[in-house]
DNA sequence: TTAAGCAATAAAAACGTTTTTATAGAATAC
DNA sequence: GTATTCTATAAAAACGTTTTTATTGCTTAA
C-alpha cells in the first residue's frame, strides 16, 4: 500500500492524470475521459481508473482544468464593506447571506470568492473586471438601486448573475427579494388600525430600489384608510442605530410628531428605541414601534417588538441555488423569488392616549 | 485605435501574451519577462511592452500563471456557518472580519475565498483538502480551541496561516487575538470595586481557547480582592441572545444570585438584559451589567452599558496583513498581535443596596 | 585576431488538464 | 475473403503562462 503510493507519486508531489495513467496502464486521454464519465470509455475501464484514483488520492487540478475549459468554477459575491464611521452597526446581515450562499454551493464544484465594494459604482467596475478577465462564472450582489448599472452591464454582457433585490428591469433578470411593499403596507395598516395617524417610516437611502417599494406600501395604507399621507415622516439614511436615534429625536420636533415608527432593520430599531428613551417616551405606552428582523433578535429588545421576520440566510441559500441554475443555462424568468416575511406580534401596537406623548400633545 | 485592437485580438477574444508579442514584435518570453519586471530585459523594452499591454487592455490569465508557478493567489477563510436553531443571532461579526481581511488584501494579487465550516473538526478536514489539493496559498480561521487540530496540522505541514485566537502553542504560529484575560480581569475588578461580590461570567463553550483566558482573569480578580471565587456563576454556552436570557433566569434561582453580569458579546448582552427584565430586575438599579462590543452597539441598549469595545474589523485587517507577510516568508514570531479593547463607561456599575434585588435579599 | 564573455532576445519546454484526431483490432456486410 | 464500419484506446494538440536553455551580435581580454 505504502509501497504502491511511493511508486506512483515520485516524491511528495501530488499525483496527476499522468501518474494515474502510469499506474493503470491507460493513456492520459482515457484517464481524463474516464474521470469525466465520458460515454466513449467502457464501464469496466472507468471503474478501474476511478478505483486507482481513489487509491492514490488523486484529485483534479482545478486551475489546469480551468485553463483548458475556460470555466473558472468560481462564484463572485460583491460584498459591501462598511463605510459608516464610528464602527456603526451596518451590514452585519452579510454573514448570514454568505452562509446561505455557501450552503447552496456545497456539493457543487463552485467556490465562493469575495470582492469588497464600497458602492454600486465600484461594484460595476469590479463586475467589469470579473467579466473581462474571466475571474468567475457567475456573480451575486445586493444593494440594488432603482436603476442599477451592474444589472444593465451584466445583462447586456449576457453574464450569469443573481441579484438580491428588484429594480425596474427586474422582469429580465434572476433575483431573490423581500416583499418590501407588503411589509410597509402591512405595518402601516396595523398601526392605522391601532388608531395611529402620524407614523414615521425609517427608510434606507432613496437610490436603493426597495426604498421606493416601502414608501409606496406606506402611502397605499394611508390612502386606503382615507387618511392624509405622512410623507414628511419618511426618514432616509444609512441603516445604523445612530440614524434611528437621530431620526427619533428629529421627528419629535415636528409640529405633529409621530406616534408610531416602522423600522427597517435591527440597528435602526435599536436606535429608535434608544432615541425614544432619550425623549422620555416609552415604546410600550407612548409610541408604537414595529421592527424588522433579518435575524431573530427584536424579541430581546426593551420592550420586545412586533416585527416582520425573514431569515436572510434563506434568501442567500435560494440565491445560491438560482445562481447554480443560471450558470447551467436556465432562463432568468424561471429564477425569481419574492419572500414574504412572517409577522410576529409582540405588542398591541395601539395608540394609547393616556401616555406621556398624549399629555404632551394635550398641553400644546 | 479600434483598427489596431481588431488587428491584435482576432475576434472577441481576450488578448494573451502571444497577442502582445505579435503586436510589439518581441517574443512571448520577452513579453512575459517584461511584464514581470525581470532584470534581464532592458528598460526601454519593458516600457514599450507595458504601454502596448495598456493599449490593448491585456491582463494576465491568473489560472495559466497559477498552473505554471504553482501559486494560487487565493487566500482561504474558514467561515463558521450558523448552526444555532431558530435563526439566533450568532456569528454576525464575521461580516466585519471579512471586511477587514478584504481591505488588507486589496492591492495585493490575492483573492479571498470562503470555505464554510460547522466546527473546528470540519475545519481540519477542509484545511487538509486545501493543502492537499493546493487550493490556496494561505488560510485564516477563528474559533480557536484550547488544543486546535487545524493549528497542529497546518504548522506541521508548514502551510502559511494566521489564526484569530491563541491556544497553548500560540508562541509558534501567527495570530491576532483579543486580550480576553484582561477584559475579564478588568470587568471583574470594576464590579468588585463597585461593591459586588457575586458576579456572573457569561462565557463561550469551554473548548474555545479564550473561554479559559476569561475564566482565569475572572478568578484572578477575586483572588486579588481576597474574595471567594464565583466559579458557580460561570455560564458556558452558545453566544446567542437566548443563552444570555436563559442564564439570567437560571442564575437568579441560585441561593446567592449574582448582582453583576459580565457578558461576552452583543447577543448575550441583549439576552441578559431581556432576562433581567423578565425577572423584574433593572440593569440600572438592581444589577450591574458590563457588555462587550465587536460593533459599537451597546450604547443603544436599555440602559446604555459600560462596555469593552474592540472593533473586530481591525483584527480582520491586521490578520489580512499578517497573512500576506506570512505568505511572503516572514516567521510567525513576527506576526503576533494582541488587541486590548477600550473601556467605555456608561453606568456607575455600583452595587445599590436599595434596589429590588436588595429588598429581595433582605427579605430572605 | 580570435576566443571568451556578455547583453538582449528568441526558442522551447513545462505546468495538468481536456479535446480533437489518429490507430489498431474486432465485428459486420457483401 | 476482403472492404467497411465500429469500438476502445492512444497520440497529439491546445489552453496561457513562466522558466530554462539557446542564439545572435557585440565587447572585451589576451
Amino acid at each position: 500500500m505504502t509501497a504502491r503510493r511511493s511508486h506512483s507519486a515520485p516524491k511528495g508531489m501530488r499525483p496527476t492524470v499522468k501518474t494515474l495513467a502510469e499506474v493503470t496502464g491507460y493513456s492520459i486521454a482515457t484517464v481524463s475521459k474516464a474521470l469525466n464519465d465520458s460515454p466513449v470509455v467502457t464501464e469496466d475501464t472507468k471503474e478501474r481508473i476511478r478505483e486507482a484514483a481513489r487509491q492514490i488520492g488523486y484529485s483534479v487540478n482545478p486551475r489546469a482544468a480551468s485553463l483548458r475549459t475556460g470555466k473558472t468554477f468560481q462564484v463572485a459575491v460583491l460584498m459591501p464593506i462598511s463605510v459608516a464611521e464610528g464602527h456603526e452597526w451596518n451590514g452585519v446581515e452579510y454573514a448570514e447571506i454568505l452562509s446561505g450562499i455557501s450552503q447552496a454551493l456545497e456539493g457543487s464544484p463552485y467556490q465562493l470568492s469575495i470582492y469588497p465594494i464600497r458602492d454600486a459604482d465600484e461594484g460595476l467596475k469590479v463586475a467589469g473586471t470579473i467579466v473581462r478577465r474571466g475571474l468567475a462564472d457567475g456573480i451575486a450582489f445586493s444593494g440594488i438601486r432603482q436603476s442599477d448599472p451592474r444589472i444593465d452591464f451584466l445583462s447586456s454582457a449576457d453574464f450569469p448573475f443573481v441579484a438580491m433585490g428588484r429594480c425596474d428591469t427586474a422582469a429580465r433578470y434572476a433575483f431573490v427579494d423581500i416583499d418590501s411593499h407588503w411589509i410597509a403596507l402591512d405595518a402601516t395598516r396595523r398601526l392605522i388600525a391601532g388608531g395611529h395617524s402620524r407614523i414615521a417610516l425609517i427608510n434606507p437611502r432613496p437610490d436603493l430600489a426597495y426604498a421606493q417599494s416601502r414608501a409606496e406600501g406606506f402611502r397605499t395604507a394611508f390612502a386606503e384608510a382615507g387618511l392624509p399621507d405622512c410623507d414628511d415622516l419618511i426618514a432616509e439614511g444609512d441603516l445604523t442605530a445612530r440614524f434611528g436615534r437621530d431620526t427619533a429625536h428629529r421627528l419629535h420636533g415636528n409640529a405633529r410628531p409621530p406616534t408610531g415608527f416602522i423600522c427597517v432593520n435591527e440597528a435602526t430599531t435599536l436606535g429608535v428605541l434608544a432615541g425614544l428613551r432619550d425623549l422620555g417616551l416609552s415604546a410600550e405606552s407612548d409610541v408604537s414601534v414595529i421592527a424588522y428582523d433579518d435575524l431573530n433578535v427584536s424579541e430581546y429588545f426593551a420592550p420586545p417588538l412586533t416585527t416582520h421576520f425573514q431569515p436572510v440566510e434563506d434568501l442567500g441559500r435560494t440565491l445560491g441555488e438560482f445562481l447554480l441554475r443560471r450558470m447551467a443555462g436556465e432562463p432568468p424568468s424561471d429564477l425569481q423569488k419574492v419572500f414574504r416575511p412572517i409577522l410576529i406580534p409582540r405588542q398591541p401596537d395601539r395608540l394609547i392616549e393616556t401616555g406621556h406623548l398624549a399629555q404632551q400633545r394635550r398641553r400644546r
